[in-house]
DNA sequence: CCTGGAATAAAACACTTGTTTGAATTATTG
DNA sequence: CAATAATTCAAACAAGTGTTTTATTCCAGG
């Protein structure tokens, strides 16, 4: 009989997770359509049927992946967890808060020089959203984009409107997300770029310093 | 025998510019891998055997339609493309030009609401690049940044250097691309969100004005 | 050791998909 | 009109792919 899908992690399969991991790496890489169970089986050492044994198929499998995806990347580095993040600076000043959110979201995207396998996850749901998407902005981006919010109106001027601060808060998450989502592009026009620590550095101050000025410049009158 | 590829416009058959036509429509939606020929051909009312026959293949297909979308975009709005923009404006004060900037890349990307068909067809190279990728670059992308570039250096206070204004260049493309690279994700995330010419409009402004304010305040001692 | 279920493996199945073939049809041209 | 080329079409081919089947191996618990 098939495994449980939700089998707790501590009694998977050695396969299971071979399995998983693989999924996650390729799928990231190629996303769904154009990786396939028989290129997955391969990388994990396993045998064809394992797939539909352990998960069912394919569909499922992604599903599962990516969950993992999102998982073993808060393990990694839980303070990339927004709303963990929101509430161990919350004593900050805002300026700070926004430095410290740009940066996290950016080390968060991006891993010895390339997009994390969840960041191209996520990137290739862009051009085609499945379930996993919605998931992924219920149990995470909302509340890292409320967070955001939060932190432009603490540095807004008084009878800043939450309409005015989603607009701002929507040119910071650009200039933050820009960088993976339209990678392929930039590197072309800019063989040079890369994004090393100090870069990743370098690119948050800058998007700090851009915004800083925006927020405390003029109000959108709208 | 198989027709040329670079036939010129005038005299397509009728069926080939059929398929062109349906190819730009459903390799804008789905992307190359999730599209068919079979899909193609019934959309344009052809055999299936008539994309190998006039183009030779699936992928030089693409490249046509790629081709096809880029140029069909052009002549609907010879306006929007910037190099001319930037001839016509030339003699606009630098806050004008890059507001045209703005307004024309917006409105380039967004038709009746929703993406172009060459804009999804340019999304779907981001996350699995192919040669069309590398000539729309050539061709068109290179250009319209270096012209925001140069709408930046003028007006940023003396001694500005390339790099700091490749920077504001890079917050500003990021700003007007992030609204249909990440469409899936701002469309849940606030589903009232439109882009109709008036919402397009407001866009604009609110891009416009951030930007303003950010690159007059303070400059990246970087 | 024996046994029964879990896990793996090899093979095959059913279907999709890009491409080709060869005949039929249509258009062009001398 | 005749003939030659261009185009269309139905059918089939070959390769790839998700999935299933069936048999075999592995491995705890009796």
């Amino acid at each position: 009989m098939t495994q449980a899908a939700s089998t707790p992690s501590t009694k998977m399969n050695s396969t299971h997770r071979r399995l998983l991991d693989a999924a996650v790496r390729i799928f990231a890489e190629r996303g769904f359509r154009r990786t396939t169970v028989r290129a997955i089986c391969e990388a994990a050492d396993a045998n064809v049927a394992a797939v539909n044994y352990h998960f069912g198929n394919k569909a499922a499998l992604y599903d599962a992946a990516f969950d993992h995806a999102r998982l073993r990347s808060n393990e990694a580095n839980p303070f990339v967890q927004m709303d963990e993040a929101r509430n161990f600076h919350a004593k900050q000043p805002p300026e700070r808060r926004l430095y410290l959110f740009i940066r996290t979201m950016l080390e968060h995207q991006f891993r010895d020089g390339k997009p994390t396998d969840l960041t191209r996850l996520m990137t290739h749901e862009m051009m085609q959203p499945t379930p996993a998407l919605d998931r992924l902005i219920e149990v995470s981006v909302r509340r890292v984009h409320a967070n955001l919010v939060q932190i432009i109106l603490d540095l807004s001027p008084k009878g800043t409107t939450d309409k005015q601060a989603h607009r701002y808060a929507m040119s910071v998450s650009a200039q933050c997300h820009f960088h993976h989502l339209a990678l392929p592009m930039i590197q072309r026009l800019e063989p040079t770029q890369r994004y090393t620590p100090k870069a990743l550095d370098d690119l948050a101050n800058h998007i700090h310093r851009f915004t800083l000025a925006a927020v405390r410049g003029a109000n959108d009158p709208v």
